[in-house]
DNA sequence: ATAATTTGGTTTATATTGTAAACCTATTTA
DNA sequence: TAAATAGGTTTACAATATAAACCAAATTAT
């Protein structure tokens, strides 16, 4: 009835990381923090593990001279993601009385 | 856009306990126990949280001799669950690209 | 030129939370 | 009457989340 939910994206920032890579297929650092109303130090951590996980890659590079990190959903994030939203809806549906 | 997503509910025994309790009006400690597979000490404890932020009436009695633990949601309570689905669709709803 | 500020993060320390193990009291059952 | 079961609670520990502190390079102000 209550299938366990993926720890690592019950997690309300790594969740929205993960909602917004969905949606536009790639993002920088500063636009996640921006988007997310995170700040740095936790969102670091938290796309740490998404990537740790496989969920997302993470692309070093430099934009001009300055680091710049981008981030990209995975196949295996895509999946967890949706085995997520199917397995949280059997607490969020409510059975007849 | 990230809606916050409250921290008393965004846990999976306690979603799973407000979850039971919506659609079963009211329900004893060993029932849900049963339902959601959680040890009694967890159980214990998220059942006394959720109390002690009015989501949840909880009527302590003798079923006989043995002790009974009656749990039942309050107004607050499908209010706060209402909201917390509301807020997750904004994590969940993928926008168009 | 150099001091202060900003950008783009990471590391680390702390606070919060979740969880199970240990425990308690009373009641059955062997 | 000893052991097991019911129905929980308390407590101790592990895991998690989070922000503060930090670092390096680049930019801007003095």
């Amino acid at each position: 009835m209550f299938k366990p939910l993926d720890p690592l994206l019950h997690s309300e920032l790594r969740l929205a990381v993960m909602s917004l890579l969905i949606s536009t297929e790639e993002a920088e650092f500063p636009y996640i923090k921006e988007q997310t109303g995170a700040t740095a130090g936790n969102l670091s951590v938290q796309i740490d593990k998404l990537s740790a996980a496989g969920y997302i890659e993470v692309e070093k590079s430099f934009k001009g001279k300055r680091p710049c990190t981008l981030c990209r959903i995975t196949p295996a994030g895509l999946k967890a993601f949706e085995e997520y939203i199917e397995a949280l809806k059997g607490y969020l549906e409510v059975k007849a009385r």
